[in-house]
DNA sequence: TATAATGTTCTCGT
DNA sequence: AACGAGAACATTAT
């Protein structure tokens, strides 16, 4: 479930649980998911020490050791991060496993192995080196009329680039190009200003909406598309048939109906 | 059993 | 050169 909305329901769930605790052990299940640290230097700069702070920015975590680096997380197509109390069973993909001094654990958890955890001096520098974008949570109007209109692709695609803006996936964008009536399939650039600004104000309240929701631990709104992207299903908002398409490797989802071309 | 899955990254072509 | 499209990656659920 990672995408901004879901990453953010992490941090919102694990932040204040999971930092000023002091870290007695970590257990790398599967080194597969460390990136540019081996799973030894990793309980070198972690055991003793404590999270002092977890952000995020796009679909990535940082959670601060103290006294030394981030730890850029990133849970890839499938994933957690789960507190598990001592005793309590770990999750079946917990990859990396940090425990706390009161026995209760931290673990990252990673079906399908596509994420990572990566150890960066500065979350700037983690942004820079990785070419990732702006968060789409807080990017103003002009920045995104900018961004997206100044894209030559599909729409669905320049939304999803992570170094054009960053936090949306593959679900979210179908839900915003939704929400504004826009197919994914139209070319960013035959956009008009109405249309990008609506895609804007579509984006935010998506994005606000959803963290609302998951934060709250309740399901998306069933008249929302991300319920019904299955084969079969109708259109929540005028119930013809949904459609489906592949733009940028990935199954878009949307109503023929609803959505209109870049004139509306 | 074959297919597709909420992501990133590499390669190739324009 | 910069951008965009598509394949590859590991694993599991349907």
């Amino acid at each position: 479930m990672p995408e901004l909305p879901d990453i953010e329901a992490i941090r919102a769930r694990v932040a204040s649980r999971a930092t000023g605790r002091r870290i007695g052990d970590v257990d790398v299940v599967d080194d597969a998911v460390l990136r540019q640290i081996s799973a030894r230097t990793l309980r070198e700069t972690v055991v003793g020490q404590d999270f002092s702070d977890i952000t995020r920015h796009g679909k990535v975590l940082f959670a601060h050791v103290t006294g030394g680096p981030w730890l850029a997380m990133h849970f890839g197509m499938t994933g957690d991060l789960a507190l598990v109390a001592g005793g309590d069973a770990l999750p079946d993909h917990a990859r990396v496993v940090f425990t706390f001094d009161d026995d209760e654990r931290l673990a990252f958890d990673n079906q399908r192995k596509f994420g990572w955890i990566e150890p960066t001096e500065d979350v700037d520098t983690y942004l820079q080196e990785n070419e990732i974008g702006p968060d789409a949570l807080t990017l103003d109007r002009d920045d995104f009329r900018q961004i997206v209109g100044g894209s030559r692709g599909q729409v669905k695609s320049a939304l999803m680039n992570q170094s054009k803006l960053a936090g949306i996936g593959n679900v979210y964008s179908d839900e915003i190009l939704f929400r504004a009536r826009i197919r994914p399939d139209v070319k960013a650039p035959e956009l008009g200003e109405a249309q990008l600004e609506s895609l804007h104000d579509a984006m935010g309240d998506v994005l606000e909406m959803a963290i609302k929701k998951l934060r709250a631990g309740e399901a998306l709104p069933h008249n929302w598309l991300a319920r019904h992207r299955e084969e079969g299903e109708t259109c929540p908002r005028c119930g013809e048939d949904l459609s489906h398409d592949k733009i940028g490797g990935r199954t878009a989802w949307f109503c023929a109906n609803c959505q209109g071309g870049a004139d509306g």
